[in-house]
DNA sequence: GATTATTTTGGACACCTGTCCAGTAAAATT
DNA sequence: AATTTTACTGGACAGGTGTCCAAAATAATC
């Protein structure tokens, strides 16, 4: 064996171990959420979300710097999931309208099917007012977000600037958000609100 | 003394020492909103809060029920101050481009003016996806801030019907939101851009 | 199969949490 | 001035918090 190939595969190696590390922090993460999405951030604590992955509390710290790394693992992980599932939607193929018709009912859909998922963002969104920490996480995820609408806006032969696009995200996030705070508190018809007031919305903008 | 003047005194009297007590109530919000804004309502416990108020822990539990019932109680406190405020500029007999420019420019005036305080709201408001105890301030907040954009539809000219008065309460809500979590990262143009941004829209929207 | 290296445990640590209440101080009423 | 009501105190209570670490279990490497 050359010195080359031992080289070679003590890197290998490497990012087998931490190709292996990664799954089991994803791993990890995707209990935390189960319990993060039922009590939200400030009431989650580490024994919970220990119980939850059936690991100790030490485990996690082996895993994550401290709690507000966990969060924002989490957070970011379960964002970047749904922006990549809108983004398959402005991927298609479909005319202008009959995009900006599927892309509203996926987001009133999602409201029906995660709403307690999206409540978390929303909550980690409001600390970071109050918490540095989750600045850079926050900042993150909204500037995905709205590169999200610069696609859509670009795909519907729209002029897709910044400010734009920026605009139009607020639009449909105040909504998303109303009606999702509606739909958590038992009004099960929120989601077709939703999707009729950004609908019309959409048409003015446009 | 007659018996009728009598069960008038005590009435008096009643009245007097709840008035009192009404005030000490407040006396207290002021001090706990003080601490609130600082920390957000998840990290600043009631020890903070009394010691803000110079005042025993027990104290606090003299005036209020409980946590909830305080912090609702302050939230409601502030934010129809400013509520009342903003009507005031409504009630103001601009004409209608005039006076839509002063509304947003008290806006961006808050932003600058109560970062702190509006963000307290916002922590609120997600908490309230999550705590049912909040579910009921929310949504009585809201609906005086929908209300008081049916006021200024109206005040325009404009049809003033309750989803329009919404749609726009969202758009304002969501930029509003969006440039206070900027200012508060230390983006000092934010207001203004918040005006710049929002004064478009109206254009657009009406 | 022995020896490192990694992963996991479970409990100790120091501190903070909201709530409650017997006792005291102050004010109002008689 | 005596008595009753109201206001307030300060500490006890039971439980929870994130963090840390020595020791044990497991896995990887030679």
């Amino acid at each position: 064996m050359t010195k080359i190939d031992k080289i070679e595969r003590l890197s290998q190696q490497a990012d087998a171990k931490s190709a292996k590390r990664a799954r089991k922090k994803q791993e990890l993460a995707d209990h935390a959420i189960t319990a993060l999405k039922q009590l939200g951030y400030a009431r989650t604590s580490l024994r919970d979300i220990a119980a939850m992955s059936g690991v100790a509390v030490g485990t996690l710290h082996y895993y994550f710097e401290d709690k507000v790394d966990l969060i924002g693992f989490c957070v970011r992980r379960y964002k970047v999931g749904f922006v990549a599932q809108m983004d398959a939607i402005v991927r298609t193929g479909d005319a202008p309208d009959a995009l900006v018709a599927r892309f509203i009912k996926r987001l009133a859909l999602s409201i029906r099917r995660d709403a307690e998922t999206h409540r978390l963002w929303y909550d980690v969104r409001s600390q970071a007012m109050f918490d540095p920490a989750f600045e850079e996480v926050v900042f993150e995820i909204e500037a995905a977000m709205i590169a999200l609408v610069v696609r859509l806006l670009d795909r519907l032969g729209q002029p897709a600037d910044q400010a734009r696009a920026q605009a139009l995200y607020l639009i449909l996030d105040a909504a998303f958000r109303f009606h999702l705070q509606r739909y958590l508190t038992g009004d099960m018809d929120a989601p077709s609100a939703f999707e009729a007031q950004v609908s019309a919305q959409f048409v003015a903008v446009i």
